[in-house]
DNA sequence: CGGGACATTGAGGAGAATCAAACAGGGTGG
DNA sequence: CCACCCTGTTTGATTCTCCTCAATGTCCCG
């Protein structure tokens, strides 16, 4: 899952929809904490992500680091350069994926529907990295992480009582590493939100959104948040 | 041209070796300042740049804009998501040009070789893509504009005088939108880099670089330079 | 109940953006 | 051929966003 909010409104992420019948290897379940793989190390599989969350990280040796990706349901993860991969993966949600061996991807022999599949998967990658540039480069903390939050309520946004709830499983730090911020400005800018109603911090785990358009004007950045401000209770 | 540096001496982006021996299309010429496609073109060619400068860039509504990569020799550019272009392209140097019909990429009948050079550069974009993400998340600007002159330096540097040239055929204001930064930043630290002795600014479009091991070093976010100051003549 | 990891909040400062002004350089027209 | 202009670059002064450092708070798990 990359940041893909650019002002229009397409959805430029829709879920891949592998198609393959045949040659079809058994989903691996896979717990919080387990790593896939490591920087490196050869690929023999791709994954598509059926349920759970993943995190696609690169280190530098001074301790930076850039959380390169969440992987989501439909998000394919581990394409090769050059053989291996180039990130460290691991799991932050008990996660269930659908393996796919590596040469399907690079020769597709036997399979030309799933060979296909897994290289339009490749090259929607490359597109949805094109808009992550704009976010990292452009934007504005507070558009990092309204726009951060519009992904995932469109990808993963759960009605509840006619509003929308995001799960976020992982940490602050991660979703900092991950925007090109800190930990305390995304905690900042989540308290932010919050005092001028525009989500609701149910847990550190779960937000609410309470003005949907207000957040979408946001990461956009534009100034003036639009609809009635419902702060409830809070004098503030 | 994506910026890799990462710490590892790695060179992550080796010149696409093309090798299809059949259905070559005759390469094209373009000139400084043409207009290669649009974002929302359909996608019928894919180009592999011989020689010249391209530039790569998606728009904000708002005016802002991110220069996603400079295309150099070697380069493939015009990767189709859902058959369509992605980003702007256009001629910073007039360059010319190998065009490759998109079905080679995503059927590739008739010449399996061709089908699987372009997947492979659509896998090594990806990991090129992911090491600018950590260079656009997380490094400074000094480290930014070091670490685009040490890219372009293996890339396209010319050796003349046992010193190290490189041409920069794009605007600071280019640099910048590539390197999440503003004109005026790229123009102090590249004047700073002057100052310091490790680049030599020949004219606007050309600097020659003096001490390499010391741009390397302040690509990776080290404190000091290695090496002697050998700063000829100004006793600033 | 206590400990540890993570999150929030605060104060202060550094780095880059912004605003504004001078400067260079290349092309055009007189 | 030179003066002028236009665009892009450099430099300076100032502002402000976000980072850094530090303290406090909260939640989860043994």
């Amino acid at each position: 899952m990359y940041v893909t909010i650019t002002g229009d409104q397409t959805t430029p992420e829709p879920l891949a929809s592998i198609s393959s019948k045949i040659t079809r290897s058994p989903t691996a379940h896979v717990k919080a904490g387990a790593h896939l793989y490591f920087e490196g190390d050869r690929v023999e599989w791709l994954y598509q992500i059926k349920s759970g969350v993943l995190r696609l990280a690169r280190l530098l040796e001074d301790g930076r680091r850039q959380v390169i990706a969440f992987g989501y349901p439909g998000d394919i993860v581990g394409f090769p350069s050059s053989g291996r991969h180039h990130t460290d993966c691991d799991v932050l949600e008990d996660a269930c994926l659908q393996p796919y061996r590596r040469s399907m991807l690079e020769s597709g022999e036997g399979d030309p529907q799933l060979h296909h599949d897994l290289l339009q998967a490749a090259l929607r990658e490359i597109s949805a990295m094109q808009d992550h540039f704009m976010m990292l480069g452009q934007k504005s903390a507070a558009e990092k992480v309204a726009s951060f939050l519009c992904v995932l309520m469109q990808r993963v946004g759960e009605e509840v009582a006619g509003e929308t709830q995001i799960a976020l499983p992982m940490s602050r730090g991660d979703i900092a590493d991950f925007l090109g911020l800190t930990t305390e400005t995304v905690s900042r800018t989540l308290t932010q939100l919050r005092k001028s109603g525009i989500i609701d911090i149910h847990n550190i785990h779960t937000v609410v959104v309470r003005r949907p358009k207000a957040l979408w004007s946001l990461s956009l950045g534009e100034r003036d948040a639009p609809g009635p401000v419902r702060v409830a209770g809070s004098a503030l």
